[in-house]
DNA sequence: GTAATTCCTAGAAACTCAATATGAATTGCA
DNA sequence: TGCAATTCATATTGAGTTTCTAGGAATTAC
């Protein structure tokens, strides 16, 4: 039950953008130099960032990414879940069911959506706001 | 972030030999017919739960697998991790570090632990038990 | 001794992950 | 006007994982 790397690559490249934001563009070369990721790969990653409106994108020399929004308007859930597709643990935990026949008294079932919103109260609640914080070094004691 | 079905299915058996106990050991046979599962496919996994001491084989005619303990006694961590492996969302949140050179100053790696955290709360606090009484009918109004 | 069961190992088809490769489109600037 | 820097789009690939299936060996109640 790993978050695979598009997602957490994901994250790192809007905290980057948010952090190293000054109103200019920021180039990918830059993100990936500093994240140490592959530039190609984040080329793909903010593809889908860009289509969903997340970053704006400025192309040709002096282009780059800048954000859309400012950091507290994005959670960790938009972004992980735009990138990686649904966080649930479990099919038949998403949505109101009719995927599976045993699905009336399935305990199971009622497992899966409490640890659906167990990592939704995490994901939903933390924004980049909050990463950047963190990234100070105040995490420590920063309480959901 | 899926569970597996690996995961799933042992713990649908281990809640089967939960719900069918009655002294007489259980055949696999018959728990891959409730529980619409391939018979080869949970030999498998009950192999694993069966080394790691958690059922009881009995060989030969008449014979299948009895619970090792009662039903309180097994979570849903201890038999998700057994069979799926590790239940931590991300490498890097899991033990005492030293895995990545970015750790110190890492916001990402906060955040990992905390998700870590809300999914243990809920697999450690989840027992056999619990789920045959949510099996039962009493599912929504439990909180934990 | 036979049939019912568990036990063991190998394999295979499909899928996912994590990139890499190639080149086209756009555009600021000399 | 043309060059170079950037984003954009698509295809491919190698490795690994998942989800089984297959075949048979070992054990044992009757």
């Amino acid at each position: 039950m790993r978050i695979s790397t598009k997602g957490r690559y994901a994250l790192r490249l809007m905290l980057d953008l948010a952090t190293y934001s000054s109103g200019e563009p920021i180039r990918l070369k830059d993100v990936a130099r500093r994240q140490e990721i592959s530039e190609k790969y984040l080329e793909q990653i903010i593809s889908v960032l860009n289509k969903a409106g997340y970053v704006r994108s400025i192309r040709g020399p002096q282009g780059g990414y800048v954000l859309q929004k400012t950091p507290q308007d994005y959670t960790v859930g938009m972004i992980l879940r735009l990138t990686e597709g649904s966080l649930t643990p479990v099919e038949c935990a998403e949505g109101e069911g009719g995927l599976c026949s045993r699905e009336e008294n399935c305990a199971t079932r009622i497992l899966w959506k409490k640890l659906d919103e167990a990592i939704n109260g995490v994901v939903d609640h933390v924004t980049l706001a909050d990463l950047m914080e963190w990234q100070a070094g105040a995490g420590d004691d920063y309480v959901i």
